[in-house]
DNA sequence: TGCCTAGTTATATGGTCGTCCAACAAGGAT
DNA sequence: ATCCTTGTTGGACGACCATATAACTAGGCA
């Protein structure tokens, strides 16, 4: 009779994946006080030793769950619509259930949390966000050529993403008192005095 | 010869006060991972045993030190300036040196990270900040009243203080490329169009 | 079938955490 | 000058933390 295997051996890319994904539902779930080296082994169901052997160590998994979250929120905010400006179809993406969720704003603000204070994190940050701001910039761009407006587009982008993230963090604090409707109406508020209709 | 005190005793209510700010130099130096008890009995320069004595818990000193922040905001930003309106006094003292620093934001950003997932810090945060939604709407009322405008200053008041709170984080994370002279402008990038000139 | 690589486990280690508690002493009251 | 309240000290305690390391083994390859 042959012997179960006692675990299953997945290649580095995969239990990477699989260890980024857990430190993401403790984070999602507690903070940053869920997110332990003990408890993201366990709810990733391996051993301890595993982190260390994939990430060398504990910042390094940081680093890599911030970038698949990010990589995540760019390719959600990416995604065209047809027929609809590309800050419409980014800010649709921004207050769609799996964005703005408490979970997922959840974790944005223990990142935030950590950028401010961990110095190898925020070099990461400083990689990858201003791709950010010039996509929202040339999103801006797209409807200020169009209409032939002169608008300031990198400033009013900055704001924006400044009130993307502002009420990111009221939901996430209170959910109840910031729904997807509220939120999408506030970055209204803001842009189609600048703009013209979007919607 | 009389041989010196070994320490001084405090009255409860300034031994207190001297534990909050030391909790708030420890908040502003690194967050929450200098947020414990021996290094803020350090900071204070006191034993260990303190804070249980004055506080109960590590829990107390917590919601103390978020009461005590929150009433410092308040009180900056109620303060009145001669001659200006209420939201445009609000405006200048949240970006102010004192309160725009990065060392400031980043109390602010810890304590939204704990008031996300701590309950006993999640009820003094429902607590207080009705006030500040309820204070911020009545200055942009106070706006409308006078030009006669129909704006809906419950939503707009909502809207201005996610702004406000992402400014903050923004520089929080980023002090050079979030000065308090752009933050300003997005506000009145914000409230301006609805309200009419405000400075 | 047997080997070998590399993914995985499990334990050890030294440090820090929050809380508890008994002893101590400062300084006002008498 | 003595007492007493209470602010204060500092060590003990068990739990948990990140990391290092040695032993184990799954699964591909020859």
């Amino acid at each position: 009779m042959a012997h179960a295997p006692k675990y299953s051996r997945l290649t580095s890319e995969d239990r990477r994946a699989a260890l980024e994904e857990a430190a993401l539902a403790c984070m999602a779930r507690g903070g940053i006080q869920e997110f332990t080296i003990d408890k993201v082994c366990k709810q990733a169901g391996v051993s301890r030793g595993l982190i260390t052997h994939h990430f060398q160590s504990k910042d390094g998994l940081l680093v890599a769950v911030y970038a698949k979250m990010y990589a995540k929120s760019m390719a959600a905010i990416a995604a065209p619509r047809p027929g609809k400006p590309r800050i419409v179809a980014m800010i649709d993406a921004s207050f769609a259930p799996d964005m703005f969720s408490r979970e997922a704003l959840n974790i944005w603000l223990t990142l935030w949390g950590e950028i401010a204070n961990n110095p190898v994190l925020q070099a990461e940050h400083r990689r990858q966000y201003a791709g950010y701001v010039t996509d929202v910039t040339a999103a801006l761009d797209q409807i200020t050529t169009e209409r032939a407006l002169t608008v300031d587009c990198a400033t009013l982008a900055r704001a924006f993403i400044a009130l993307v993230d502002g009420l990111g963090l009221q939901r996430c604090i209170e959910p109840r008192l910031m729904t997807p409707k509220s939120a999408k109406a506030a970055c209204y508020a803001l842009l189609e005095p600048h703009l013209g209709p979007l919607h």
